[in-house]
DNA sequence: GGCCCGCCTTGACCTGGATCAATCGGGTCC
DNA sequence: GGACCCGATTGATCCAGGTCAAGGCGGGCC
């Protein structure tokens, strides 16, 4: 690398800026009932029994965060926790001179916040539409003392993340351009299709990515030129198709499991 | 970068593999009261009232594991929980080229093994002589159910290396040569100095660096050249002394943790 | 249709850190 | 004391990915 990317932070700063002013717009949602919901089996609530999830559906609000709009700020109070409903929000940092480093991608399902602390230390935005199921911070601590349930799968949650911010640790630090690129594609493939069975990559995969290639470079550690050009020399080599942008078709996912240098689901196993 | 280090691939399998014969040579030592041990206060026990501490004392052994032996395999079965009650530990992965990452730092208190999962996605080598304060599996997964004060400390715990792991994310992704060595000295003196009033580098520091150069560039995601020319050019510059390979003089901590774009504790705060 | 605006891609060039290769100490063993 | 070893340092060179700078392309708007 020829030095980390210190470019466009004016032009950086200006989006987060716009991000923050973002808040404002926020739209509450009627409740809908926890029975109902998406995201009951996988959630915080997984494990709660039927007079648990009646104590949190009694504290439970609903927010709507636009796209590109901000969720939260690194250092700023956050009196709310939340889980992923729907759409798909970022965790990142952003140096002072606008280097920035996303080190956490969430999906509907995985939680926001931090029990016991009113404040991050990261940023979280909205990279689309992102609909939350909120608690307010005393009520929810309060929820997770007197409900075991809930205190297991927070740690258990918070242990599979844990694990996750390892793996990209060893990408950051290790892995080249393309190995980077690859992995990612790899990474999604596993969360669409239930994140279940891991390291069995067979057949073929369509893909739609939930980022733009700038996120996706925040989440690589590389410029948004070195991504690019990443996906051509994919495509080059007859590893993905892309019909649009967003879209990417993999043929044969063994294949490009290959260019991770994993023989089991990622050179990061 | 020139493409992340592939080099010495077979002298770092045969390093793991001595390490793991170690594994036959750990001691056993006699027990000691919970009430005399040094992390008593900040380990997964912190919390632990005197009827929780006596359980836990029932189920305890201690075991000492030989500077650069083995502590746990990524994938193999592992059945023993453990706090690090003296000594330095690493977690990491090692790529099958023998590429490797470090992605965890452990010292007095931490806490290794995952409750609910018998198996860890990473190595766990003794960087010291290393002394652990273990509870078999099964027993310590009944008091976790039983006791919310360990769980809860647990919990709070995994949060904060979850932290870590994603500052350290920051580091891999974004940072130069130059801004991760100084972040890792900065550290260091942090975690020496109780860590507790982070943000303030004021005066001058004396380190004894737990890692060779070799494991600090395994730590910041670095080759050793790279890492050694860094520590010369920050004491060229005057802002290290370097009384021994293993010794740093930092004669003004404010100076050098401008290096890391941070003004207060970080450009990863 | 034609213009604009955001992304994305591509090309030319540069450089930070990797690679390859000595050399330098300090410690240990005979 | 001398030979050896192993970690650390230093030098010379290379190259992956960053930087700078044009285009390309699809979608919305008038």
């Amino acid at each position: 690398m020829a030095g980390p990317s210190r470019r466009n932070a004016a032009i950086t700063l200006m989006q987060i800026n716009t991000a923050n002013r973002n808040v404002a717009m926020h739209m509450r949602l009627a409740k809908s009932a926890c029975s109902e919901c998406p995201i009951r089996h996988r959630a915080v609530c997984a494990e709660c029994d039927s007079d648990e999830l009646a104590v949190l559906e009694q504290i439970k609000s609903y927010l709507t965060v636009p796209k590109g709009g901000s969720i939260a700020v690194a250092g700023e109070r956050l009196d709310y926790l939340s889980s992923v409903v729907s759409g798909c929000a970022s965790i990142s940092k952003t140096l002072v001179d606008g280097r920035r480093q996303m080190v956490g991608l969430l999906l509907p399902s995985d939680f926001i916040g931090r029990p016991g602390r009113s404040t991050l230390s990261f940023d979280v935005d909205a990279v689309s539409e992102v609909t939350l199921c909120r608690f307010e911070r005393r009520a929810f601590e309060g929820i997770v003392k007197s409900s075991p349930n809930v205190a297991r799968r927070l740690l258990t949650m918070t242990l599979d993340e844990l694990d996750i911010a390892r793996d990209w640790q060893v990408l950051l630090g290790r892995l080249t351009a393309r190995e980077r690129v690859a992995h990612f594609l790899l990474s999604l493939v596993r969360r669409d299709s239930g994140e279940v069975d891991d390291g069995l990559f067979v057949g073929s995969a369509n893909l739609t990515l939930p980022l733009s290639r700038e996120l996706i470079a925040d989440y690589l550690g590389l410029t948004i030129e070195t991504t690019s050009r990443q996906f051509t020399a994919l495509r080059r080599d007859g590893l993905i198709e892309i019909p649009g942008s967003r879209q990417v078709f993999v043929p044969d996912l063994a294949r490009l499991s290959l260019e991770t240098m994993d023989d089991d689901g990622g050179p990061i196993a």
